[in-house]
DNA sequence: GCTGTACTAAATGTATACAAAATTTGAGTG
DNA sequence: CACTCAAATTTTGTATACATTTAGTACAGC
């Protein structure tokens, strides 16, 4: 075996290129959330390749991953769609949010009490976050939100829950962008996760379990 | 709009010709359950490709949503490799499934209370189940093992949990694959589900939010 | 006038070919 | 003999081109 086979982490502090298939991925669900693409709407794999400046082929790898996530639906030879995101969906992406992130953050406690340094990967997310929410950037706002509860996953240590969340992440970012926020809720956004964060040091799970299920259904009741 | 585009299921009873793409996804997770393909393993497109007699675009396909399962983790540039599949893997992916499956029964219970001829697709599957136990058809049963909480999953209503679960199943497909069953197991393994589907119809969520954790954990605990 | 069918066009599914990146190999040097 | 550097090989990433299937359309038959 050899040295760099030893070395599995790309270089550990390696900037991660990301292959034209994720970044088409990502800009899609950009596009969604943004309101550019519509839900129910019929993609053209050579219309919208063309309009990504890609070829068909990454594209193509692009729509199967958001497919395997239920962001798009495809029928062989009768193309693909995005997927509808009424009322009951929402609901179902919150549920499962709810019970996804419980997961996360019973596997999560143990660790912050193990290692007191591990907030402040959370802090600096916060951070960001609020500095987003000054200038009323809720994209950005939206991508600190879910990224500090990817953070919650991570610490967790439970890949399968990870990546479950990678999937429903995108769903939540896509409703995020169609929810209407205002200087109110920047304001309160940041104290959000900052009690969150808060009972994940305490470790108080009977709380958490219940802040949690507030934290999430906030959005929907409005 | 044509009236086509109005009778979006595919002829309702059409036979789904699955792509190359979902062919290799379904050979390569197989390959994984049965031993042929190992954890860890390096999965080289071209060689890869070869042996599934395609070309290197479905199966790269196929690569993207088995990344996007979690079944594989790819590097750009470095390659694609099969997950491991260790202790904590599978203590993760029960978790994860407990608490899926918990959202599924909960939303299928109000389903079947409603309509009693729903049961009979988990029955016909439990059948399935039991005629391959007897000739100790392990890769069919587990199908029909699996089948029979995706069936939950569809009667629930709820397509974000069925989404998950579709990448999950392919994890427990694989675990089930690595487990050594014998004809004690046998025996027990339509029982075991029948006992599932009584509760169902029953709709006593306690006892199903009990049961169905021992249901999972029983492979476990040998 | 309506139904059914053959034909045309377009979009998807797949294969081949090319470009870029990384690992491996080996020679040269300290 | 170990180490460094660079060429060569391998492998992945992407683009172009071809095949297959489906949807749309016009026309003939009833």
């Amino acid at each position: 075996m050899t040295l760099a086979a030893i070395a599995q982490p790309p270089a550990l502090g390696a900037v991660r290129v990301p292959s034209l298939a994720e970044q088409a991925a990502d800009v899609i669900v950009t596009g969604i959330s943004s309101g550019a693409l519509k839900p129910g709407e019929r993609l053209y794999e050579t219309e919208l390749a063309g309009r990504l400046k890609m070829s068909r082929v990454p594209l193509r790898e692009a729509l199967k991953i958001l497919e395997a996530q239920g962001i798009v639906e495809s029928t062989p030879h009768r193309g693909t769609r995005i997927a509808l995101f009424g009322e009951p969906r929402v609901k179902q992406i919150c549920e499962a949010r709810i019970a996804l992130e419980r997961l996360a953050i019973a596997g999560a406690v143990p660790k912050f009490a193990a290692d007191s340094t591990l907030v402040q990967g959370l802090d600096s997310i916060i951070q960001r976050m609020e500095r987003a929410a000054l200038t009323l950037d809720w994209i950005e706002v939206s991508k600190a939100d879910l990224d500090f509860h990817r953070e919650i996953c991570r610490i967790s240590g439970n890949e399968i829950v990870s990546k479950l969340w990678e999937s429903l992440a995108r769903h939540v970012f896509i409703v995020f962008g169609h929810e209407i926020r205002d200087e109110r809720d920047a304001a309160i956004v940041g104290p959000q996760h900052k009690v969150l964060r808060g009972l994940l040091i305490l470790g108080d799970m009977t709380a958490l379990n219940f802040e949690i299920e507030r934290h999430i259904l906030r959005l929907r009741r409005r």
